[in-house]
DNA sequence: CGTTGTATTGAGTGGTTTCAAACGTAGTGG
DNA sequence: CCACTACGTTTGAAACCACTCAATACAACG
């Protein structure tokens, strides 16, 4: 008997709500991400480099040979199947490491293109296993950074997988709030460097349909268009966000659960 | 998955040694996951356990603290949003490892669950640091395993979000397929494990559109119903899978593409 | 043989997509 | 400065795919 559908975790469950609201206090935000980055400076040759949006750092199908850090601006990462589909798979902010799927098979799987003018740190990968013989901290960072990239993209799943789209485009936004946020950087005031197209292309839904989601979402004053256009806006409250998913689970065709 | 180029991997290769004969397989079908097993074996302290289907190997919440490799069985992924939703997250087969996404936080984020009988070997995350100082060929193998899965993480992703119910169904249904034929397994008549709820939930879709998929499927003779019931079916040829995709990307509410 | 859990299938509804038109913004050059 | 263009966004109406509800069928099990 496989009872899966028992809701009530039996053991202690880290809500993602708590771990983002941790890092988020005013001055600790971003800390970990600082000293990571400096333990990298001091342990490390590092290969810095400066681009501009609609930059790649790497392609899909070129070889592997660097890991990156993302020191500055967002980077977006994009899949194609192999009849060309393009998929838009994931954001990397601050912090965050870029190109572990290129460890597998010595290829990229993957593009990696600046959002706006950034700075990446490079490394190859086989001088950071040397260091990190020397610097245990420096494996343990790298693993937490793969383990999370795990999560993140299981998350990204079950948002798909259990979400009408209008929820999906709040949670996403949510995800992206909480990621400046978890950085230190303004959530009050966001610039999303994506079109509509790209955010449906994320989110498995069309243009017109995220576009709808957002007017839908700013008529119920959970977000709201400032005043040049409708590309940058303003999240009041992020957890009148989460309120919007958790409204519309219970309605619309969205309990894709079990059974 | 991507076509573009020869899959020579530039990491540590382990040595060929003479025996390893998998049973039944085209001689070289999971060639590698025999002697990274053996690689496991020769190098660590093994937890073996048996488990049977429903087992746990670990549970969402629980402290982290192993590693674990699947030997025989299939095991399934189960994940949880904050507010209770749950989500089949990925499979794993013979060779694959699972838990890596407790390492972030010390937690693990989901449920691992047996599918069948099955052995699983677990290692302490520890003293596999440890013996990796000593056995770089042993990180390699980790790095790789963590790789695989973001990758596979993505292919899921681009399913999801570019392929109609039909298309992802015959994706599923290859994808399983191709992963007991990587491992020597019969693909010709296999038994799913799962229920259409399960795959449903897998897929982002309902039990009853999971059906008429595959009652579609059968129809054009992509895949076979066995005598016994509709839980066990035969694929005759895996290419056929591969073209229904692609014949359903053409016509319908598919192209979820950029631009 | 009834019970239980799972699978199939039909009919109707509804959420997304499709197609289409209009609007806003930014950039260019007359 | 104002066309003019290009691109992205918004919004409407109709079509379609997937979902919901519901009934039936099937297999396993006590």
């Amino acid at each position: 008997m496989l009872s899966i559908a028992a809701p009530t975790p039996a053991v202690v469950r880290v809500p993602h709500t708590a771990r983002h609201v941790d890092r988020a206090a005013p001055q600790t935000a971003g800390a970990h991400i600082a000293e990571a980055l400096k333990l990298l400076q001091d342990t490390l040759p590092i290969q810095r480099r400066l681009v501009h949006a609609g930059d790649t750092i790497y392609q899909a199908g070129e070889r592997f040979g660097c890991l990156h850090v993302v020191h500055s601006g967002i980077f977006k990462i994009i899949t194609y199947s192999a009849d060309g589909r393009e998929q838009v798979a994931g954001f990397h902010f601050k912090g965050d490491w870029m190109g572990f799927d290129g460890i597998a098979n010595g290829r990229y799987g993957c593009d990696a293109v600046a959002m706006d003018t950034a700075e990446v740190w490079s490394f190859r990968y086989d001088t950071l296993l040397q260091a990190c013989v020397e610097h245990p901290e420096l494996l343990a960072l790298v693993h937490a950074a793969m383990s999370r990239e795990i999560t993140r993209d299981r998350d990204s799943l079950l948002s798909l997988c259990t979400l009408s789209a209008d929820a999906r485009v709040a949670d996403f936004l949510r995800y992206w709030a909480e990621s400046l946020a978890a950085r230190g950087l303004r959530t009050d005031q966001i610039t999303l460097r994506l079109t509509r197209a790209e955010i449906g292309n994320y989110l498995g839904m069309k243009l017109e349909t995220v576009s709808r989601a957002m007017s839908r979402l700013a008529r119920e004053k959970v977000i709201r268009f400032a005043e040049r256009g409708r590309r940058e806006l303003q999240i009041p409250d992020i957890d009148a966000l989460r309120e919007f998913v958790q409204r519309s689970l219970g309605a619309p065709a969205a309990s894709r659960t079990l059974q």
